[in-house]
DNA sequence: ATTGAAAGAGTCTCAGT
DNA sequence: ACTGAGACTCTTTCAAT
């Protein structure tokens, strides 16, 4: 088991670079991306075909700036249920709501934990008023509205050896 | 000022359905995805441009399974500061700590909220004790471990107007 | 602004090492 | 496994509408 590390494919350092490199731009080509590591274009395509047999690469995402479309308005908000075992029904219902963008079922004082993304503050209020309040099960709710983002970065990826 | 949405560009329907289907994979080819919204590969490449020139949308990212990289925990971090005055200087700190992969200024309970991705429990230990702790400013931190992820997604983006 | 076609660049396959 | 070259596909440019 030696190099493992939580998947089936064993992964060197070089497919960890590759990784790093493409998780931030995967706009680069094989070609450069080969050059910046030292190996061929082909090496890097051979690579990532492996990556996303494995099912660790899934694609590549639009990095998209949402507050100039419009949505100036991102929170965080803590959730407390009547019992801990309304998780699922109430998860299901959180994800009719469009505009809640992540759920995680979480331990210490809230038990769940969402984040939202609206446009203004009165699309807030509302959701949070009129629609997470007619959710059954949900005891009452915390919000933190984020006043500014300091960062917001990929985690640096490493072997586990490393 | 009819039709702005927080931007200087004015941007239609189209442009905005062509970032929704992007934002969740960036890979389709510009033919096809003309296809998809009757247009011409030639036009989606023209708004492509556009909104890549006007900043709004700034590449592209590779989307990583983390957890079959060995990254098993995710946890968000409530920070309460001595003084909130202190947030541009612990803010400095907290980004030298790579497993902080996000930091928001945030209204209410706490001033800063950070989310931390580590390969496992004893990392995550390590950085909150070891390292959070010797920050100055920090008065005190709560941690809120992601035991389920139940949803993550990309906001569905419409027009102001809509 | 949109289109379609030609030129240029990148991906993918495969035989050789 | 890695490489490099050829086949193929996609992006980019541009003249016409």
């Amino acid at each position: 088991m030696q190099g493992q590390t939580g998947t089936k494919v064993n992964l060197d350092k070089l497919d960890f670079q590759i990784i790093q490199e493409m998780m931030g731009n995967a706009e680069i080509s094989y070609a450069d991306l080969g050059k910046k590591l030292f190996v061929s274009g082909g090496t890097i395509h051979v690579r990532i075909k492996k990556l996303e047999e494995a099912g660790i690469v899934r694609g590549t995402k639009l990095n998209v700036d949402i507050k100039q479309l419009g949505y100036d308005v991102i929170a965080f908000i803590g959730i407390f249920l009547e019992k801990s075992s309304l998780y699922d029904t109430v998860a299901k219902e959180l994800k009719k709501i469009p505009e809640i963008v992540r759920l995680n079922y979480t331990t210490g004082n809230y038990s769940m934990f969402a984040e939202i993304i609206c446009k203004n503050i009165q699309q807030l209020r509302f959701v949070l008023h009129d629609e997470l309040q007619k959710i059954k099960g949900i005891e009452r709710t915390e919000t933190f509205i984020s006043l500014e983002e300091s960062f917001i970065r990929d985690v640096r990826v490493t072997k586990a050896s490393e």
